[in-house]
Formats: structure tokens, sequence, C-alpha cells
DNA sequence: GCAAATAATAATATCCAACATTTTTACTTT
DNA sequence: AAAGTAAAAATGTTGGATATTATTATTTGC
């Protein structure tokens, strides 16, 4: 296992167990289209067959693990065309949800919004300063909070829950981005500061419009140098 | 169990559990926020205590269970606002399906679009002259084939699959208009005919409209004669 | 030698029975 | 009547066992 700390949230061992999968997928640890046989991830990750069972339903249902009658489970397979398909999923998600947080505006939302924010610009900072699966992994999640802050003042609980599923998926593809070095941190940096002062002045079509580049970013190698 | 006929798509046991639940928490027969004992359960549908976790697992995926850790499952709640929270997304995601299905148009498309919409018609004249479970099931069914037909050609796969979660998550305030009388079919007939010509005709604002309108009619007393 | 049929192997899906832990209920005591 | 405690129920988990199904290897026929 890549990171043994369990966290408080796995109360239940097939919650362990997804976090765990999860990252390994999102690391690429488990390559897509790899078989997951029940016994050898047993051996791996410990549980009962049941509770692996268990744990790749909830998966499949995530997106993250694909399911055949009788034929078990496998990652789900991760082509260019996969990931045109999440992210553009996430981009109407997120624009739609931003659009209607921006409506529903509160001071309570605007204050996650920028806290989420400082914690993207730290962690993207430090990822840059020393790399490794560490930082890595703390980067993507103060993006994943940046992403959800966006959306989480929509009043949609099911538009919130999707925006999580649809960034989950997507994650294997941008940790690889970083891994491969072929992430402009500058460009990222000016898009999310901008978005973040499109919010506060309330300028919903800019918002969009930063929105936008900040997702479509991810599809097309940023530094073609 | 309301229909016990087995559907052959179910050739695993989890599959068949599922559709049986599906089935009664659509009709009602499993009330909203009812607590889902696995041992009560498993007397009333087989299967052994696995299959069922698994299974309220993967409804629970699907929004029709909700699972508390440590507290076992129950039925979905629901409430006005969540038939709201649905419909809004069911209206976003299936306008951008419509949309991009209308961009990405062919005649094969047409052609289960037409179809889809004839057996709703069919289905929707016999639903009247001879009302029951068994009607009522094969109507919604039908208008389930049709929304999906709409969004069939968007080239989104994560965007199909969404709108089938979110029409199942509708199916039960759906039956329940029905079965309390309060479907303006006359009404139905004229939007959903309309809808047809407007996409035959490429009028993709006209389209987009009556669809908006379609969904809307659901949340909203009809008949308020 | 190669394709098709068949046997051997592995893997999946399922079940039963049992245990630990947690939640809920009932009861007692102050 | 409120609070604390004990009893009961339900959940989450595990181990092992067994059909069924898929995969591989082998044999057979051409």
């Amino acid at each position: 296992m890549l990171f043994g700390k369990r966290v408080d949230e796995d109360d239940t061992v097939v919650a362990m167990l997804a976090s765990a999968l999860r990252r390994d997928i999102a690391f690429g640890v488990l390559v897509p289209d790899q078989k997951l046989k029940i016994e050898a991830l047993r051996q791996r990750y410990g549980g009962s067959n049941h509770s692996m069972r268990e744990t790749l339903r909830l998966l499949s249902a995530e997106g993250l693990v694909e399911a055949t009658n009788q034929r078990g489970f496998r990652v789900m397979s991760a082509t260019e065309e996969d990931l045109r398909d999440i992210l553009f999923m996430r981009l109407e998600v997120e624009r739609l949800g931003l659009s209607r947080s921006l409506e529903r505006a509160t001071v309570t939302w605007e204050s996650e919004v920028v806290g989420a924010f400082h914690g993207m610009a730290r962690a993207e900072m430090r990822v840059q300063t020393e790399p490794g699966d560490l930082t890595a992994l703390e980067w993507d999640e103060s993006c994943r909070a940046a992403s959800a802050a966006l959306v989480m003042a929509s009043g949609s609980p099911r538009l919130i829950d999707l925006q999580q599923k649809l960034y989950n998926q997507s994650r294997r593809f941008r940790l690889a981005l970083l891994r491969e070095g072929r992430i402009d941190f500058a460009a990222r940096e000016a898009r999310t500061s901008a978005l973040q002062n499109a919010i506060m002045a309330r300028d919903e079509a800019k918002a969009l419009v930063l929105l936008e580049q900040d997702i479509k970013a991810e599809l097309t190698t940023e530094k073609t140098a």
C-alpha cells in the first residue's frame, strides 16, 4: 500500500479498502484495465472476500472500476476519450454549480471559497518545491476541495455529489500530468486567482469562462516546450 | 413481490434482487425512509445476506437507497425538495443530452426516437383504458425509453448513464402522480408529439423548450380540476 | 501443422453459519 | 421524571464451502 495511514472517516472496513483502492487507482499503482482478482487484492489490502467484493461494487458505482457479469472487475480503462467525456461532464456540472452558487452566494460560502483557494495555492507551492507522492496527494486533494467549494452553495445535493464523483474520475489523469511535469503552474496560478477575483466581484460570465479554461487545461499538454 | 417474472437481463442474483427492489421502491411498496433490515429483506426477496448487502450498496449508488455507517440502509427519502432536485438535474442533463444528440443526429437515431415515442403513445393509451400495476409499469418503462432515446446520440456515455439514474430516481414520483390520477394525458400527448416534430425539424430551441415543459409538468399537479 | 472439440484449471458468484461491535430498546435506580 | 445501566437487536465482518462459469491447456481429427 502506498500510504498506510488510515483516516478516521474510514470507520468501516469497506470504506477503508475503498480509500486505499481509490488512491492506488489515482496514482496508477493499479493500472487501467488491470484485472482485479479478489484473492490477489485481499493479500495486498486485507479484508475478507466479501468486503472486497462490496468495495469493488462501490468503486464500480463511482466509475473507477468496471464490473462485468460473471467476469469480475477491472480498473476502469483510461483512454483519451474517457478523459474527454469526464472533462466534458465536469465542465457542464461545475459551470452549472458555480452559476447557481453565485446566485445564492452568501458570506459563508465566499469564505469557504477563499479558504479552499488559499489552501490550493499553498499546496501548489509545496508540490513544486518538494515533489513526491505525498505532496502530490495533498495538491490534488486541495484542488478537489477548491472545485467542490465552487459548487457547494448550489443547493443541489445531487449536483454536489456528481461533481465529486466526476472529479475522482479525473484524478488519475491530473496526477499523470503532474508526474510527467506537464503542468504549467504559472498559468494555473493566474487562472485561479483571476477566477477567485471574478467570483468575489460576482462577475458570473467571467468566472464561467475562467472555469472553462481551467478545466480544459487538463486536456491539453500545457507545457509544449 | 409485486411481479414475479424475472427478466433475462438479471443473470445474477444481485441483479435480480436489485430489479425487484427497484420496482418495489418505485411502486411505493417499500416506502420512503423505511428501514431496510437485511434479514427481513432476505425473507421477502430471497438471497443471502451478502447478496442483499451488495444489492443495497448498488441501489445506494443509484440514489434509491440511503446508506449510513453502522446504521444500515433505508429507502431514500422522497420529499418535495428531493423531487425538485431530481427534476432540476434531469432538466439540465436531458437538455444537454438532447442538444448534443441534435448536433450529431443520424437517421438511425431519428428512427429510434420515433420508435420510442410511438411505444410511449401506445402505452399511454393502454394505461388509460386498462389501469393497473402492470400497465403502469409498461407506461413508465416506455417513458423511460423515450427519455433515454433523446440523449442516446449525445456521444457521452457518462451523460447517458446519469440520465438513466436520474430517471430511476424520479420513477416513484411519476407513478404516484399516475396512481392519484393527477396526470393530464391530453396535455402530455400534445407536448410529446410537438417535441417529436421539433426534433424531426431539427428545431433545437423549440425542442428544448418543450422538453423543459414536459419535465416541469412532473412537479406540479396538472389536473387542478 | 493447424483448427476444433474436450478436459483441466482457475475464478467468480453465491451461500451458510458464526462472531464482534455498535445501536437501539427496556429497565432499574435515584 | 431523568439518568444511567443492562438486555436485546441489528450491523459489519469473517471463514470456509459449493455451484456455476470462464479461461487455459490438452487432445483429437482433418
